[in-house]
DNA sequence: TGCTCGCTGTCATAAATCTGTCATCAAACT
DNA sequence: AGTTTGATGACAGATTTATGACAGCGAGCA
């Protein structure tokens, strides 16, 4: 699956230029030249990450991250500002309204994929390698297998899924809503408390032999990997 | 509490000079020589940011960020690259790994501390956005956690939205009223008195192990957390 | 084609936890 | 003292979550 990227320019030299490239190096590019599609294709085309125009017609950049940020279903893609202007000054506004990363007109397109691929990393650091852990846990994307300890740990696609998708933020609490648009994709319609059958077999899989479980449940809230927990 | 730096610099010659550096501008600096080394002391010392040497023994630097970058405990400290070399390819491949800027030696001290700065402040505020504090006690909305002081208090679904609001405005009173339009929400009908009882719970909770009540009752009006407590 | 097998989504039911109300007592005001 | 307002324990009922069972699906295979 191929990293989505929401282009928001409404110069179409540039915007042209960055579709082309960033096609190129293989990202999957969808453009748009105004705030308010902007906000909508965020929400509807689930870019991994969004790069900014300052200056956009009608409304700001700085305005539209704002917005972005206020929404939930928006607010953890990360934003890398374009812009003319390089003065700290406004550097730092930027960064103050949630943007991860700031680029400055005219940018190599080198220098560019490069700081998307940082800001990923940073953001999304799951996405990094193919290994990442929690406490014991270790999954691998490669394989696709899951270790506790010294255990491999057999769970079906759904579950792999689910357990990749916590792992990204532990600690952090999912709604039933938000699990089932990132594992199992937006246009899928599954009765939310599925969740909770998968998260069953989940724990099921990861708890074997009297383990301790490392999701916990919140209630009225959703499902998290217990931060507490460490081994 | 100062800023801990986790110096990773196998050339005494600059470890020294960093450490000694660091130190004076006031941040708590730990140095290690090896890979290995590294990556027990993040997760030991828990920095709040990394300076790596690309060319270390045995483990390259850009190996060990990639380790970094997995593990759930260390994956969001961020991490400056020390460099020799300059090159744009190399620089590329760095932020490629994880890095979030790079220094290339020789270095002013002036420069790396100023990017020390400008790094943590564009890594700190992302994570902490979703967190509220009033005295010693931290109300994290993406964790859905409480705690006071260290320990974690266990709240109910309606008791930590009831604190999550007051926390808001410390020192201000909401009527009964207030708070079950904000808390319960517009529609619901329950006795006002249903608040009290609430109020109770968070403060038994809050308080477990004879902690000094932060919450406010006014007579005749409602309650509040009480602005003169801080501690 | 027909069969097995693993994976899924849903449901029914059990279990766990939270809620709202009330009765009663304590505290604060007049 | 009398009155009003808040604190609190108890409890029945309501919500929310956990879990076992089951039928449908599709891949792999004889």
């Amino acid at each position: 699956m191929s990293i989505k990227v929401l282009v928001v320019e409404d110069e179409e030299a540039i915007s042209h230029l960055l579709k082309y490239n960033l096609t190129a190096e293989g990202f999957e590019v969808s453009v748009v030249d105004d705030g308010d599609e902007a906000l909508m294709a965020a929400e509807d085309f689930q870019p991994d990450i969004i790069l900014l125009d300052w200056m956009l017609p009608n409304v700001s950049g700085i305005e539209i991250c704002r917005q972005l940020r206020a929404r939930s279903e928006t607010r953890d893609i990360p934003v890398i500002m374009l812009t003319a202007r390089a003065e700290e000054e406004d550097r730092l506004r930027g960064f103050d309204k949630g943007a991860d990363d700031y680029v400055t007109k005219p940018f190599s397109m080198k220098e560019l994929v490069a700081r998307i691929h940082a800001v990923l990393r940073r953001t999304n650091p799951a996405a990094t390698g193919n290994v990442v852990t929690f406490g014991d846990i270790v999954l691998d994307r490669e394989t696709m297998r899951v270790t506790r300890g010294s255990v491999t740990v057999t769970l079906g696609p759904t579950e792999f899924r689910l357990l990749e998708t916590l792992i990204k933020r532990p600690g952090r609490v999912y709604s039933r809503e938000q699990l089932l648009d990132r594992v199992w994709g937006q246009d899928i319609y599954v009765e939310s408390r599925t969740v909770d059958v998968h998260i069953g077999r989940l724990r099921k899989a990861l708890n074997k032999g009297g383990l301790v479980d490392p999701i916990r449940t919140v209630r009225a809230s959703g499902y998290a990997l217990d931060e507490t927990y460490s081994g």
